[in-house]
Parts: C-alpha cells; structure tokens; sequence
RNA sequence: GGAGAGUUGGCAGAGUGGUAAUGCAACGGACUCGAAAUCCGUCGAACCGCCUUAUAAGCGGCGCGCAGGUUCAAUUCCUGUACUCUCCUCCA
C-alpha cells in the first residue's frame, strides 16, 4: 500500500512514477477524490460526533440531579439518526477508497530502468563461463527420465500437468542442494524456520498477493486457507501488526517451502520439466530492516542468492527489472537467471527485491526507534534459490554425453560422497 | 466433532448502560559526586481528521478480539464471528 498523504501532497510526482508501472493517471485522480470525500465525510461525521460525546455528558449529568432531560434526548435521535447516515456512506466511500488504494501498485526506486517489459530490464553482471559442449545438450528432462530420477509421466496420473515424482538420486540430489542452500544461509546470518503452508486471507493480503491476484494461487475449500505461493508469505508476515524494538533489526529469516502456483494465464509455456511447476520447492530469504539500510540490505541479500551459483559453479547473469516488469510490492527486484543449456538462455532462478514500506504498511510492521518513535519497517524478500530450477540446471549444465550427471563438488558431501548419477 | 472458560494499554489486572480503576514498566524532575533506593509529577501504545509549508503543540474523532444490532448514550445488553485455553472424543 502506498502512502496516501504522499500522493495527495505530490499527484504529478505519483502519476509519473506508477505511469512507469501501467497506471492509468486517471487511477490516481480517482483515487485523490475518494480521498477528498473520505475526509469530508469524516469531518461532517467526526463534528457531529463530537457534539453527541458533548450533549451525553450533560444528559448524564441531568439524569445524576434528576433533571428532566426529555429535550436533550429527542435532539440526539436526530443526531444519531444523522451519524448513522454519514457513516454508511462513509464506510462505502471507504471501502471503494482502500479497494483502489490496494490495487495501487508500489512506486519504483529512482534508479530502476524505465520500461513497459522485460526487453528493458538492465544486465548488471555476469558470472561464470557458459560450458561449452562436444555433444549436442540434452534438455533436463530427457536426462532425468533416462536416468529414472524425473517422472512426470505417473505425476500427471497421479495429480496431473506441472507436478513431478523426483526419485532415487534425483529425490537425493533435490535434498542436497535445499540442504546445501539453507546451511549457506545459516552461515550468512539467517535464522532457519519451518513456517506454516497455509495462510489466512489477513496475511495473503498484508504481503500484497490479495485482492489483486487471487487467481493465482491453491485455497482451501470452505476455510480461509490458501496454499503459500512462496514462503515469503509466512515469513514476512510472521511480525505482522507488531512493533519491534529498533535493536531487534535487522531480523534475517530463511525457510524451505513447497510454493504452490496455479500458473492460470501461462498455458503453453514451459509445459515441459522442471521450470513451470504447480509445486516447488524454494528456499526464501526474507528481511525486515531499517528504511536507511534497506539498499545496502537488498545487494547482500542479492550477493547471497549469488553465491549459491557460484558454490555449485553455475554461469548466471543479474538483471534489475524495468519498472513494468517487476512484481506489484517491489520497488527494486534484482534478477537471477542462470545458464540453461538446452534452451540456450538464461532463465529466472532467484528474484530479490526490496519491498521498502509497501508491505509493511499494508501488514503494519514497524519499529520503535530509538527516540520512541514508531515507523514503518521495510521488508525484502528473495529466493535462494528455486530448488527445482537449480535442480534443472545442475542436470542440463554437469551432464556428460554418456546420460550420467556429475555432481557439484560442494554438493557431493550432501550426497554421502555419490559424485555422479548414472543409469542403474 | 462435543462441552465450558476467556480476549481490556508495553505487561499484569478491575470495571456489568453515563468521563476505562489500580499496580508494574516507561518517561520527566528532586535527592546524590554518580547510581540504586526513595519522593514528586506525566502516561491508553498505535491510528484518523482539523490546524500547520512540515513537525511538535493544540482541538476533535476513534479506541476494551472483530463485525453488526438495540439505545440519547455500549467495555457493559443482544446477534454473529475469529482466536486462545481446559476437558471429552478422534488422530500422526
């Protein structure tokens, strides 16, 4: 949620930035007049209530001397018929007011490429050498099939399109590498947590995935229960509605989760392997800083995802994504994309973003500062990384001509010393 | 799934139609070389609106889990609902 008074006090300012994001400008003005009205409303209601407050006091006093106050009472049942009034079309103004307000998507940093698609994200660096092959790459799947660690065929028996058996070593493989991230973590200073998988619709809202994409995600039937879409959820609204002590930030959680994604609107892409599941496993980083540090918060959290390709020595690149390419609550996100041979690009492997106060003031996270102040926090969340799409690309990138597979050196402890797969 | 109890400030905890007690903590001051203890004082955190260039102050609203209702007036009465706890039942 953006900050009203902000908008109010610079229109032009906030139709420039959101343009940037596909905002309407009439979006904004239609958001200012709900505002106008809200607060017109809110002053008629506010000054009537406030000569009720006045006249039931002195009610209360008749009554305590036993005075007749018949007069006085008749007066406050047109009040009151009044207030009524006022707040009903109030709560109607409001409710219009704070649907538009959560829609809004969040302003974009300064330093953000300006662009309505991917084609204008910037390349920031890139890591690594790209393997050059004697043999024509197979995709992951083929290896994984042949190898008999994949098997989407019984999957979609069992559950259907976008789900997977992983099994044997290929169940073993997945394990070591979440393992190997979330010890990397641990070691950068992240607090390791199992957080819940399903969540309520206060929380789905707090990080920004309600009520504008509610088609995208798993909900239970008859209950408040959605399916966690990425454990940023759990994580970040794990402090919602709190104030913490500013001594206590910055708080650094990470988690591995299954996410579940109903991926409506993305029929036909990447209808094969591990890329586009409806569950996977990925283990999140997520942030709650100071808004001073938040930038410096978002590089380290980026240099963590980071480091994970350069342990397993993956070739990737980072991109910033261009305004209208990013997710609704980011202000800046910084991009993974790892080497995937078979298909000759790089594809999405981690996502980092900073969420600056957008989340926090829809989740209402924040912190007392030193001075007893209290402000909002902001909130950063990344992958690190998409288990399955690392997964993906150890196979596509470490595979030999003869079908086997050989494993990252950092990864073979976490495979009790197995340093390759190869057909049983 | 069944029965019961509860939800009030940072914490503890009264209040059962008419200004939300009290204690602890916190903050300010006195005492002190300094601190502790003691004493005096302040204090419903957050939120919203008005005022203000902005902040603070000030004024007002709101505020007793949440949402409705009754009433001149609701923490208090009524209805619904969420969550927590206890017991029974079931269960990995």
């Amino acid at each position: 949620m953006l900050d009203i008074k902000r908008i109010r006090n610079n229109p032009d300012e906030a139709k420039e930035k959101l343009a940037t994001r596909a905002v309407k400008p009439e979006e904004i003005d239609a958001v200012l007049e709900l505002d106008e009205k809200r607060r017109e409303l809110l002053q008629q209601t506010e000054q009537l209530k406030g000569q009720r407050n006045k006249v039931s006091d002195a009610i209360s006093v008749a009554k305590r001397n036993k005075e007749d106050a018949t007069a006085q009472i008749t007066e406050m049942r047109e009040v009151g018929a009044q207030i009524k009034a006022l707040d009903v079309e109030l709560a109607e103004v409001l409710d219009t007011y704070t649907d538009k307000m959560s829609r809004l998507p969040n302003f974009p940093h300064d330093t953000d490429p300006v662009g309505p698609d991917e084609n204008y994200s910037r390349e920031d660096r890139k890591v690594g050498d790209i393997r050059h092959f004697d043999f024509e790459p197979k995709a992951h799947w083929e290896i994984g099939e042949a190898l008999g660690i994949l098997d989407f065929k019984r999957a979609a028996k069992v559950s259907g399109a976008r789900f997977v058996y992983y099994m044997g070593m290929g169940a073993k493989l997945e394990r070591a590498v979440y393992n190997f991230m979330l010890d990397q973590h641990e070691l950068e200073g992240y607090e390791e947590v199992i957080p819940p998988y399903m969540v309520n619709s206060d929380s789905m809202y707090g990080t920004g995935q309600f009520p504008k994409f509610k088609e995208d995600v798993f909900q239970i039937k008859d209950q408040d229960l959605t399916l966690i879409p990425t454990a940023e959820v759990p994580l970040t609204n794990y402090y919602r509605d709190e104030v913490l002590p500013a001594a206590q930030l910055p708080v650094y959680l990470t988690a591995l989760t299954p996410s579940f994604r109903s991926e409506a609107g993305s029929a036909g892409r990447d209808t094969r392997g591990l890329i586009r599941m409806h569950q996977f496993n990925k283990v999140e980083m997520v942030k709650y800083v100071k808004p001073e540090t938040s930038y410096d918060e978002l590089e380290k959290m980026t240099h963590n995802a980071e480091n994970i390709l350069q342990q397993l020595k993956l070739p990737y690149h980072v991109i910033t994504l261009a305004t209208g390419d990013m997710s609704f609550t980011a202000a800046e996100t910084h991009d993974i994309e790892v080497w995937i041979p078979h298909q000759e690009t790089y594809r999405e492997i981690s996502s980092c973003s900073n969420c600056e106060d957008f989340q926090a003031r829809r989740a209402q996270i924040r912190y007392r500062d030193e001075d007893g102040k209290v402000n909002l926090v902001h909130t950063l969340n990344g992958s690190g990384l998409a288990v399955g799409r690392t997964v993906a690309a150890i196979l596509e990138n470490y595979q030999n001509e003869d079908g086997s597979v050989t494993i990252p050196d950092v990864l073979v402890p976490y495979m009790r010393g197995v340093k390759k797969i190869e057909k049983k």
